[in-house]
DNA sequence: ATCCACGGATTACGCATGTAATCCGACTCG
DNA sequence: CGAGTCGGATTACATGCGTAATCCGTGGAT
């Protein structure tokens, strides 16, 4: 498995700041209520955290912000898809030496895996061929 | 895919500390100049920072110390396996949603991956699949 | 006997992170 | 009108992390 394009890279976004990317990516456009909102029950944050990690990714060029009356409005300015691959990348190559088979072998071996699991992993690698041989 | 076992988790364990883990997980016990040597060339670090890092990973538990005439020798306390399952998981969990799949697919799409791959990953499935049945 | 290199112990230091609190101005409810 | 609420801006503050430097003692080289 190789690396390829020269892509800009995305910022670096931390652990915290996953679950509130998390949230913009499913929500699309938010304002800091919502987001606090679709949070909470699921987290132990004030809203005042929320608001610094927010802040923190529109400072890190994570977040557009656009003023709408007197409120701002969220959008992600980087492609969860983008983010999740370099995310991807860093971690195999600093756990797993930047090979992919041991890790799935390791969590097939530590976790119960479902038939259906299975069975997606292999149309995804069945993709991936079908992709390789064009 | 869902989580097993209750185990004590081992420490946490920062980037800069995987590297110097996975030398000891590779060359078992070893001194620091042995460690030095075993990076150098490949890294940037100078000794004392090597030095550091196994300090701190001594401090956490992650790393075993004996002394040895004047010198101490240093041993992997906690097993890769397991911290490369921990990591895993918090990963998935982070950056996935917890799901395996969307991972193993986004790599596929965006790097390259060979026939041999592939093979690779069928047999883990294989694998996996026989575990299930029994 | 001297001087140096090396390792452990202690200390450094700026930046990132997690987790907010405070201050302030505007709108909202009574 | 007055009081509370909400969001933005600013500030906080302990801890962890990356990356060492300094101090000190000892054993080896000269």
């Amino acid at each position: 498995m190789s690396r390829r394009a020269p892509i800009p890279p995305a910022p670096k976004i931390s652990d915290a700041e996953w679950t509130v990317m998390n949230v913009f990516w499913q929500r699309g456009t938010s304002t800091l209520a919502e987001v606090v909102k679709d949070l909470e029950g699921r987290l132990l944050w004030k809203p005042r955290t929320v608001q610094s990690l927010i802040r923190r990714l529109a400072d890190k060029g994570a977040l557009a912000v656009e003023a709408v009356g007197r409120e701002f409005r969220y959008t992600p300015a980087v492609a969860q898809d983008q983010c999740q691959h370099e995310e991807s990348r860093s971690f195999l190559d600093r756990v797993f030496n930047g090979r992919l088979t041991p890790f799935v072998a390791g969590l097939m071996d530590r976790e119960d895996v479902t038939q259906d699991d299975l069975a997606a992993l292999r149309e995804v690698l069945n993709q991936a061929e079908k992709k390789l041989k064009k």
